[in-house]
DNA sequence: CGGGTTTGACCGGCGC
DNA sequence: GCGCCGGTCAAACCCG
């Protein structure tokens, strides 16, 4: 069965300053390969290598500005059912460990069915992606003095999960860790708009155009774009293996 | 009163 | 086997 691209949502998240968009959704430079991939065997290089290719397309994805407010928005995160383990992102905290993890982000039995982790620099904690979430729990973790929110996708026979906390390195960061894929529409495609720095840092939930006139990267032609990438990345990496090896 | 949050307890995996 | 740790449960609490 093919990997599929599930969309989790149309909402974006903004981050500031808008000169940095890129580099606010992730740090700069990227985390090593390595480290992204290290809890999701097989390491392989050209795993490690679409995960890299991955934050070079949300980077150029993800600059098209909302009209309306001070930031910039990324394209809407995506929940992968990646069967072929190719969005496995999380930074590594300051331990070296990994930060996403779970049922089945544990070795014991193999990769995780979907899993997407992002930082996003934000000085609200819970950013709304669309969808209503429960909490469910609150856990201090170790690896971080910032603790961790657990939260569950409220939709009924939705089991999407996702987890919450502030970057250790850099609380002006929150690190969203998606873990699922929704079955169900968003209730309700919000934008999460931060204000110019300097202005209130309330954010705006409201979307501040209508989806069919949205500048942003619209969510099916979002996965299309991936979907093109994924094929030039795999093209290469054959291209690669064969002369290089 | 219903739905969401809080928070301590509990459980299972993992390393030593 | 034991302790540590992350993830989840569930009762109490809060709020609209």
């Amino acid at each position: 069965m093919a990997a599929s691209l599930g969309l989790a949502h149309e909402a974006c998240y903004a981050a500031y300053p808008p000169a940095a968009a890129a580099s606010s959704y992730f740090p700069s430079p990227p985390p090593p390969p390595g480290d992204l991939v290290a809890e999701f065997p097989p390491p392989a290089a050209a795993t490690a290598m679409v995960d890299d290719y991955y934050f070079q397309f949300r980077e150029e994805m993800g600059g098209a500005r909302a009209p309306g407010c001070g930031g910039y928005c990324s394209p809407p995160a995506p929940v992968f059912d990646n069967g072929m383990n190719l969005l496995s992102y999380g930074s590594a905290d300051g331990d070296g460990r990994r930060l996403m993890s779970g049922p089945a982000g544990g070795n014991g039995g193999g990769r995780p069915a979907s899993l997407i982790g992002f930082r996003t620099r934000s000085e609200v904690d819970v950013l709304d992606d669309g969808f209503k979430w429960r909490k469910y729990g609150k856990k201090a973790v170790k690896s971080s003095p910032n603790p961790r929110n657990y939260y569950r996708c409220s939709a009924e026979g939705c089991g999407v999960k996702k987890r919450v906390e502030r970057d250790r390195d850099d609380p002006r960061y929150v690190i969203t860790t998606y873990d699922g894929v929704h079955n169900h529409a968003a209730p309700g495609a919000a934008y999460v708009c931060p204000p110019p720095r300097g202005a209130s840092t309330t954010p705006c939930f409201s979307p501040p155009y209508s989806a069919s006139s949205a500048p942003l990267v619209a969510a099916p032609s979002w996965n299309a774009a991936f979907d093109a990438w994924k094929a030039q990345l795999h093209a290469a990496a054959a291209h690669s293996s064969e002369s290089s090896y």
